[in-house]
DNA sequence: CTGAAAGCGCTTACAG
DNA sequence: CTGAAAGCGCTTACAG
């Protein structure tokens, strides 16, 4: 490939001219930038950015590490964290996670050694004595969607709470009283979260929630599965189900087709995450909806603001709750 | 940040011996070794990688360039590139090209730029002069999905199709004539072959496709919203809809629910693309399936060949079409 | 307006 | 086994 150098001498001048035409940076005369341009054109020169990089600091790009690109939410939060960064002159790259935590070092290590000017990340479970690190040496960091609390970092993601509770509330209205949860794992705040409120919004109803109706899943499909075949095996089956994300409401609906049931009719399904198939489902699934677009541009937002040494603040956008049919409720 | 330097210092040797057993290049004593590993944790030392790549060419990433994570059939590919590119040991870096030439010239150039070691790609429509210089200049570049045929390129993709014959044979053997197609772009050869395919087929059916029957659509939900509307609106409406991938599936599922028909009774659907929730609507989607982790993880395992100089080759994978009850099947 | 030169943080022959 | 030194491809004061 050609260097600066190979330009130079094509253009009779020095390195030093090349740089500056390229960069914009200093006064060339016209002649000599034409010369330039005409070289790097007929040499089809492009730039390393690694030694430019290396020499003067400058990046715009910013790193993205989901939990799963698979999961249409992470999707859907990826496809905004790159329109906003678009709109302000930087490109993003991403690492996928794949809910794994060792996973996630190696892509915070190779996307901050490429120099990347700021991080993005959805934190999985435990922390990473690298994430603190990254900080420490002074890499802006903001998490979205979830959070590691011992950590103090600038955080973008839903209040997971009301809208549960809205759920409950509206669940119990239309005659539900066995409500049993397909949870995610304890060890994320999002599915830490959801539970508590779900427990709390139950109680407050006047229901219980028995330990049989309780099923930590890993907001995997599969899991979603294998929770709703062992809670309809129950003695006691629930009347409704509520899914603490799409992937497991998935899960759940499939079991129930699989299992010969109906939604509605035989038990009542709700989920968290609101998807726009939902509503071609019959019947249409009741949800609870995130701002997921908002988090994504918010968070960039917060991490520029960060990058130009302002102090980056921490967001919760409220949940909407968006009641359809899949739960006994009554046909329009 | 700490540098090799601050660590040779730290350690009491040079940074040669720092870099040897960093890379774990050459002979050093097992006490050099012992105090370097021991500046680098407390130094919290990791090597600059721009500064690493400049000197060494070496790299362990590959670059990813997709047409939008936002579908379904991308994020999949997406995962299997990853997965498979992790066992090998490479990690991969996504870019989103959202479908736009330009935007996909930006990332071609950021990636190769950030030196990875290969590129990926799902070419947009417009044959961009960056993508050839590329590989003149000797980068490792395989395509995906889609290919541009005057560029010679390795390609992995779907044989489209065989499966849309298939599709067309099924609609007529329950009963269809009238039928339409909401395709995706001329400029894309998914859209072209599956259109071709289509218009094949129905002549072997004894069927043609007038005019008005074909709309053409840009692989985006709101395109299938718009042709199945304006279809229905037709004096002699189509009995069934063929959309040429999920995303104008969605659409069309969509307009049919606002405009208060039913599946399969007033219009069949059939899909290219099936995505899990297709079993869950009421009837399920007839819709023909892609190799879809296939496709990524051979095209992993082509640009790994020709990274070690071997010629990498060009793979078309058979589809399958999956008969389901949207197209007025007779239920089982 | 322009060039010579230093230096970014590494790796790697070359000596010893 | 180890260090001094050159060099990867750039950018940027510093002179002129």
């Amino acid at each position: 490939m050609a260097t600066i150098k190979d330009v130079a001498r094509a253009a009779g001048v020095s390195t030093a001219t090349v740089s500056r035409v390229l960069n914009n940076h200093g006064s060339v005369t016209t002649e000599a930038r034409d010369r330039v341009n005409e070289a790097v054109r007929t040499l089809g020169y492009h730039p390393n950015s690694a030694a430019r990089t290396l020499r003067s600091h400058e990046v715009s790009t910013l790193g993205l590490v989901i939990g799963d690109v698979l999961n249409p939410f992470f999707a859907e939060l990826a496809r905004a964290v790159e329109d906003e960064a678009r709109e302000h002159g930087y490109y993003v790259i991403i690492g996928n996670a794949d809910e794994n935590p060792q996973c996630q070092d190696e892509y915070l290590d190779i996307l901050l050694d490429r120099r990347v000017a700021g991080l993005l990340m959805c934190p999985t479970a435990e922390v990473s004595p690298r994430v603190g690190e990254a900080v420490r040496n002074g890499h802006s960091l903001v998490f979205l969607d979830r959070t590691i609390p011992e950590l103090d970092i600038p955080t973008v993601r839903s209040e997971n709470a009301q809208a549960v509770h809205e759920l409950v509330r509206h669940l119990c209205s239309v005659g539900h009283h066995r409500i049993a949860i397909i949870s995610g794992p304890d060890s994320l705040v999002t599915g830490q979260e959801r539970l508590a409120a779900f427990r709390e919004a139950l109680r407050d109803n006047g229901c219980e929630l028995p330990a049989e109706y309780l099923r930590i899943g890993d907001f995997q499909v599969e899991s979603g599965v294998q929770a709703m075949r062992s809670l309809m095996e129950l003695p006691a089956p629930p009347t409704a189900v509520f899914a603490a994300d799409n992937l497991m409401a998935l899960g759940a609906l499939r079991s129930i087709r699989d299992q010969g049931l109906r939604i509605s009719t035989d038990v009542g399904i709700a989920s968290f995450d609101d998807l726009p198939w939902f509503e071609l489902v019959d019947p249409p699934i009741t949800a609870v909806q995130q701002r997921t677009e908002e988090i994504g541009r918010v968070a960039v937002r917060e991490l520029i603001a960060s990058l130009h040494g302002e102090q980056a603040r921490s967001w919760k956008f409220p949940c909407r709750f968006v009641p359809r049919q899949s739960c006994g409720e009554r046909h329009p």
